[in-house]
RNA sequence: CGGGGCGUAGCGCAGCCUGGUAGCGCAUCUGGUUUGGGACCAGAGGGUCGGGGGUUCGAAUCCCUCCGCCCCGACCA
């Protein structure tokens, strides 16, 4: 098609972007494998996950992308209702003199908070912290609330905002501030901590896999990795579609280090005075980053079902008299769907052809789309759009209702073992440090090798290669074979990989 | 924080080299025709050219400075 100029335009010269106008609106988003950092910037903003704000480093959350982080925070809240826990909410601000009271976590932090020094027109006597982690403020008040063996466990999670001074954002995978849960809880034994880290660590990893459909592996994480004051640190990593690894949460042990800083004592079962045994742990709206790099494709978003804002998306075709016959049955079959649970938008605006709302609902990510018509009404079937495999699938309107509902699950299944075969097949178990090498300079991804657990072999890596020791797996800690740097006895099998 | 790149209408860009008062496509608005894979025709609206300072009769254009964004490293969820 011929493109016209406006006859008013005066001095308008052709433009480039003139004989390729089809194309642009096609591309609108850059290919991965362009440019897999620009694609999500793309898919993000284009989506409408997120936007830019005029502070910096700080994004604002869309009402799409915030309707995804409600679908997630709902996932993760009923599981940890379910395993004993309850929400409660602590301060913003910490005062400088409690956040220095554990050394090792003040030396972490300290190069990542944002300070408030004024109040109205006053300066104030001791400067107050905008929280990085809430470990500090929640412990002192831990120290007042546990006397008796009986107070414990104490079980407690906060949804909140905290704020760390980063000095490269990207949105969702790291904002200078950002929403997560952390869940802080304190425990009679050190044995009972150990589990209740265990318990997280694993209600995570369902969660991802099941919720998020993002196969991750669990391990422990390395001495350098761990969190600052923990005794032990344990997290869920897992590969984008750029081979790049994401840690996607966190589980903290942290012995009776915070409980000693902060006085977390009680009188046990045999009158003696001890220190309480504390966890903390926590997942953000990084794990939206994670959804979005983890099944995106060119055509933008991929959503799994389960944290879908629209699961379905039903389009009616405007032809002819669509109104008196289309519209009806299109609203009757939203209703049945929502009676199943199902989220359903019906896009019924005449704003947009149906071809526009195709494509504008595919970059959206929403995982079924049903068209329907015309000549659906005369033969009594739909069409459905899989977002995922892009088949199209013409489907009877009797049973209708379950056969979306089915679909939906195999759709959240599908995204699974697709990512599970993606991160499969970019990880492999190397022996050498040349093979170690010529992965990380090749196709990314995971790399397997033993490793003697020395921070020098682990600094070095990294120096040479970007890739840092994600964790090391369960079982992976006894297994034989020797250290892919230093040829020493290895401490464990690790899992490598360049990270975000 | 080091190296590099970029800031011109909501988005993507041209104009800058060689100063003369801003343009294209998409999007938006109005009317009409359309609608099964990002429709078409006609008309219309919209810009502190990132901010500040300087040079000049005159600055989007030249100079200084600050800010922001992106990429590559160092640090972190």
């Amino acid at each position: 098609m011929a493109e016209q100029s406006g006859g008013s335009n005066k001095g308008g010269k052709p433009q480039a972007g003139d004989k390729n106008k089809k194309d642009a609106m096609v591309t609108e988003i850059t290919p991965q494998s362009e440019d897999f950092s620009r694609w999500y910037l793309d898919v993000v903003r284009k989506a409408e996950l997120a936007d830019y704000t005029p502070v910096k480093g700080c994004m604002a959350i869309r009402p799409y992308g915030y309707a995804i982080w409600e679908l997630i925070q709902q996932g993760l809240d009923r599981r940890f209702k379910a395993t004993g826990h309850v929400n409660a909410y602590f301060p913003l601000f910490i005062p400088e003199s409690l956040l220095t009271r554990e050394a090792e976590h003040v030396e972490g932090f300290s190069p990542q908070v944002a300070w408030v020094t004024r109040g109205g027109d006053e300066d104030l006597e001791e400067r107050l912290a905008i929280r990085p982690t809430s470990e500090v403020i929640i412990g002192t008040m831990y120290s007042k609330w546990v006397k008796s063996w009986r107070d414990l466990p104490v079980l407690i999670n906060q949804w909140a905002n905290v704020v760390r001074w980063e000095k490269v954002t990207r949105p969702f995978l790291r904002t200078t501030e950002f929403l997560w849960q952390e869940g802080h809880t304190a425990h009679e034994t050190e044995a009972e901590a150990q589990e209740e880290t265990m318990r997280i660590l694993a209600i995570y990893k369902e969660f991802a896999e099941t919720e998020l459909a993002m196969p991750v592996v669990d391990g422990q994480k390395s001495e350098s990795e761990k969190f600052a004051g923990a005794s032990r640190t344990y997290s869920i990593e897992a590969l984008m579609g750029d081979g790049r690894a994401l840690q996607a949460g966190t589980s903290h042990n942290l012995g009776q280090n915070f409980a000693k800083a902060f006085e977390i004592q009680f009188q046990g079962r045999d009158k003696t005075v001890q220190h309480a045994w504390t966890t903390s742990w926590g997942v953000s709206t990084r794990l939206i980053g994670g959804v979005i790099m983890t099944h995106g494709d060119d055509s933008g978003l991929i959503l799994p079902p389960r944290v879908a804002p629209h699961q379905v998306v039903i389009v009616p075709i405007p032809r002819g008299n669509w109104q008196e016959t289309v519209l009806p049955k299109a609203r009757e079959i939203r209703d049945e769907l929502v009676q199943q649970g199902v989220r359903v938008l019906l896009d019924d605006s005449d704003a947009n052809s149906p071809g526009w709302k195709f494509a504008e609902y595919e970059m959206r990510g929403v995982p079924l789309r049903l068209e329907i018509g015309p000549k659906d009404i005369e033969k009594a079937q739909v069409m459905l759009a899989r977002r995922d495999t892009r088949e199209k699938l013409p489907t009877a309107m009797d049973g209708l209702a379950a056969t979306v509902v089915r679909l939906l699950e195999e759709i959240q299944k599908g995204l699974y073992d697709r990512a599970l075969k993606f991160r499969e097949e970019h990880t492999q178990r190397v022996g050498t440090y040349d093979e170690f090498k010529s992965i990380m300079e090749g196709r990314p991804g995971f790399v397997i090798a033993g490793w003697c657990g020395s921070a020098d072999c682990e600094a070095q890596i990294k120096a040479e290669t970007q890739a840092t020791v994600r964790n090391i797996p369960f079982g992976a800690e006894k297994a034989a074979g020797t250290c892919v740097k230093c040829g020493q006895p290895a401490a464990g099998e690790a899992w490598f990989a360049k990270a975000y």
